[in-house]
DNA sequence: TGAAGGATTTGT
DNA sequence: CAAATCCTTCAC
């Protein structure tokens, strides 16, 4: 028996490359219009600040970035390449453009004795940006959404559990490059969960 | 008003 | 490596 602590918009008003490595291990709950509730560890994270060429405030404000410019603790969505949405988490104070991309969730596991084979199809499931918000029915239409309890969209800290296991190197989380970029492609500020299956690249 | 292109994914 | 596919941005 646990209670969810709830992440709140004060603990994501810091600099984007701080909060991007300290999600991994939190929580990614989807509440659909219907009820139906989905919940996915992240494992995976970019940040985007200002400065930044690959950040989409980086030459301006506009309709669609606009989100960005804000407080701290709103979603923002948007449509890449026609067909995948992406999710991001604002951060930073208000009138600072930034951002963390969810790159990646591992699903709740499958009940004991399920079969191996459908446990690493699920690994995948949602191991990339565009892949978790399809499996999450995440659209433009969640975009400039609080994370809240209540809110199609909210966020839940690290488990004790997860927290131990990190603090005595059991887990252990990489830095490294962000990807596919054009532009500020040599900036470290991709994080994930090392040897995570659920990982979009290793 | 139009053209170019993208923080992706998938299959060849 | 190229296609799919459409919204946003920027130029004219």
């Amino acid at each position: 028996m646990s209670t969810a602590q709830f992440i709140q918009p004060a603990w994501l008003a810091r600099p984007s490359t701080e909060v991007a490595p300290d999600l991994l291990g939190c929580t990614l709950v989807r509440q659909t219009a219907d009820g139906t509730v989905l919940r996915g560890l992240i494992v995976e994270t970019e940040a985007y600040a200002p400065g930044d060429p690959a950040c989409h405030a980086y030459r301006r404000q506009t309709t669609r970035n606009s989100v960005m410019f804000g407080p701290a603790g709103l979603s923002y969505v948007y449509l890449i390449y026609g067909m995948y949405h992406c999710l991001n988490v604002v951060t930073d104070l208000d009138g600072i453009p930034s951002a963390v991309l969810i790159r990646a969730l591992q699903l709740d596991a499958m009940p004991p004795g399920t079969d191996p084979l459908k446990e690493r199809k699920l690994d995948r499931v949602a191991a990339g940006p565009g892949k978790l918000c399809r499996a999450f029915q995440i659209d433009l239409s969640l975009t400039a959404l609080p994370f809240a309890l209540g809110q199609p969209l909210w966020l839940e800290h690290r488990q004790p559990n997860w927290q131990e296991d990190f603090e005595q190197g059991a887990i252990a989380l990489v830095q490294t490059t962000r990807i596919g970029l054009t532009q500020g492609i040599d900036l470290p500020w991709r994080w994930y969960v090392k040897q995570c299956p659920a990982v979009s690249k290793p």
